[in-house]
DNA sequence: TTTAATTCCGTGCACGGTAACGGAAAAATT
DNA sequence: AATTTTTCCGTTACCGTGCACGGAATTAAA
């Protein structure tokens, strides 16, 4: 058995010679799909009423509506995308609010998500536009939600942080009909189109699985930190609600002690930990609820330990490169660009095709990230 | 701060009164794309040249073909791949070579992912067949080819079991230009537009982590529960032997125990397992290499013990359970379905777009999926 | 030089839908 | 009955490419 375009085969005993691969013909079958002009042909109307049905645009008798729609369904007609696309001129645009954070934070990685769409062809012609704002402060959300109006979105996708004023603003789209995703958290809301986001309560849980090993722990750390502690909405209240029922359910003895450390204060790390670790020398097992753990690397590093374990979220940059130096053992993944690009799918899927999301909530799912299968992330 | 329209908001200590969203205005802007028109302008050429030059179909003079390469990169051109798509009647064909198995293995779970492709625009219109040959049988994959070549595809995806039979049939494929992907594992081959898979050796050395949890193990049991012992294509040997080296490193003095089970004796299995526990009672870890982990659930379920722990690969159904009901601890994914769709993808990409993939050798993640992590996968 | 063969290029229709425009028909108003 | 308004619909000019066809220009053969 060669090449040369010669090829015999065995088949039940005997040798039959095969055909060769044709040159490929992409001119064929063309599966005669329905056309606009099919369904017009066969009410009797023009192209310009059956469009207007496809369109709800009005300006049709509820007779002929009728009829189309009935010929639509006969016909199992469906528009063909590209001749609308290039018909419509194909502009549309989005906007994304998000909060903005420094390069190589969490947001920073959500951000990234806007560049690479999922669907290429969807994106051409199609302007992602960032709003970013800052997360500690709701006014500028209205700033970046008062700059996104003048892009005139077809589309938005919000991270929202504060809940009132993200109200304020899908209570307009809404009005407008202009469609909007949450992503990463969700305010109750009649009018979302989707959200994607992670399962926090169920994270806590993995978390705390991932720390102890499923084995019986006496203790474990949880370190806090966050600027403001006192803040009403901590988006990872659920976390460690979720790592707390973990904990008394499968080890109702451990003691979880806790520390809260201000991150602007970067002598305050090291100091804390020095004396919680002089305090409590035989702990081993050391969580963390934010994207943060990086920045116990360094004090980790300085006082390394046998059989420590700890466990963070978040594929940044800083926290896989702790993973593979074996500072911390687990990072928790939920792939906050996937959310970008998949919202951002949605709406295109919404807006260009008028498919509405199979699923209106989706919870991404958990990747559990070791030195071991973490450079193929 | 509310609703209706009036949105005020304080900036820099002055309450600024904000506009409202516009409706989308979809007909905006048009970015005023170059066309084929531009070019021809410019060169002083028709566009029916300039099309000729698009597409390498000669027919044109060195001095005109330089003349619109030229325009081209000087306006950035870029073809309206709707337009494209609409003047050309979009039918492609790719045609896909997996080996076929019974529900719920991991080949069909594999065929899965024809069916849900990543771009529901780049996938309009095109027809991916699935060609299945029996991977224990070298000549039912020239039959398959046989049978494919007269669907004439544009594309093909390759999950080759045979490394000769293989080879002829890329050979072909190059000789004709029809661009090839391979899947799950590769050939020595010249040609191959790109390759999705697994890094074996590491998902063997992942493993050994997640059996042992990186602490120290007396001894571990493998089960090799294959139809054909001494094939020399074991997919999993390079699987194996990163496990072997992980435990070595780790664990010198760790006992690796082996059971060989013949999968079509059921009642083997049950024997085998009993016969091996009552000479090592003490053994708690059991690892798998192939998709099989399933199969010993029931015995592992009617002798249950605690801290036993098992790893498997592969997210096939029956697996999933399994590890919900905690008979299994660890199962390793390598999403098969989404090697499937993103080799169609990457010749999609290729075909119709004439983008060359980014990477040729793509090394899929490998996913950590325990009980606490399975439910949103 | 005439004729035949190449080489190269422009023209024009098709692809399926979009939406502006204007007009016919029906209904409402005077 | 004449006029205005409204409702409804057909016509038509695109959108940007693909490609077949035919013809002009150039070269080779006679």
């Amino acid at each position: 058995m060669h090449g040369n375009g010669k090829i015999f085969v065995n088949v039940h005993g005997k040798t039959v010679k095969l055909l060769n691969f044709a040159k490929t013909d992409s001119r064929m079958a063309q599966a005669e799909k329905p056309t606009i002009m099919d369904i017009a042909r066969i009410t009797g109307l023009s192209k310009g009423t059956v469009d207007r049905v496809l369109h709800n645009r009005g300006e049709v008798s509820k007779k002929s509506y009728e009829a189309v729609m009935n010929a639509i369904s006969e016909l199992g007609y469906e528009p063909n995308v590209y001749a609308s696309m290039l018909a419509r001129g194909t502009s549309h645009s989005i906007a994304v609010f998000m909060p903005q954070d420094v390069p190589g934070s969490f947001w920073d990685l959500a951000a990234a998500g806007i560049d690479k769409p999922r669907d290429p062809l969807l994106t051409k012609g199609v302007t992602i536009k960032h709003f970013g704002y800052d997360p500690t402060d709701e006014d500028s959300l209205q700033v970046a939600a008062q700059r996104a109006r003048e892009s005139k979105p077809s589309g938005v996708v919000i991270a929202p942080m504060f809940r009132s004023s993200t109200a304020v603003i899908t209570e307009e789209l809404r009005g407008l009909g202009i469609p909007y995703v949450f992503i990463d958290s969700k305010i109750d809301d009649p009018g979302y189109l989707a959200y994607f986001g992670m399962p926090m309560y169920r994270s806590g849980y993995l978390c705390a699985d991932q720390l102890t090993g499923g084995r019986h722990v006496d203790g474990v750390l949880v370190v806090r930190i966050q600027r403001d502690v006192n803040r009403k909405s901590d988006p990872t209240i659920n976390r460690r609600a979720g790592f707390m029922d973990y904990i008394h359910e499968h080890c109702p003895d451990c003691v979880i002690h806790s520390l809260l450390i201000n991150p602007a204060d970067t002598q305050g790390i090291e100091k804390a930990m020095d004396e919680f670790f002089d305090a409590h020398p035989e702990i081993r097992h050391i969580a963390m609820f934010n994207s943060r753990v990086n920045v116990l690397a360094p004090w980790l590093e300085k006082h390394p330990q046998r059989g420590r374990r700890v466990v963070g979220f978040d594929n940044l940059e800083a926290n896989m490169q702790a993973l593979s130096r074996g500072t911390v053992s687990v990072l928790i993944c939920q792939h906050p660009d996937e959310q970008v690009s998949l919202a951002v799918q949605a709406l295109l899927e919404r807006i260009v095709l008028g498919k509405h999301p199979a699923r209106r909530d989706n919870f991404m799912h958990m990747d559990i990230l070791t030195r071991y299968n973490v450079d193929f992330y």
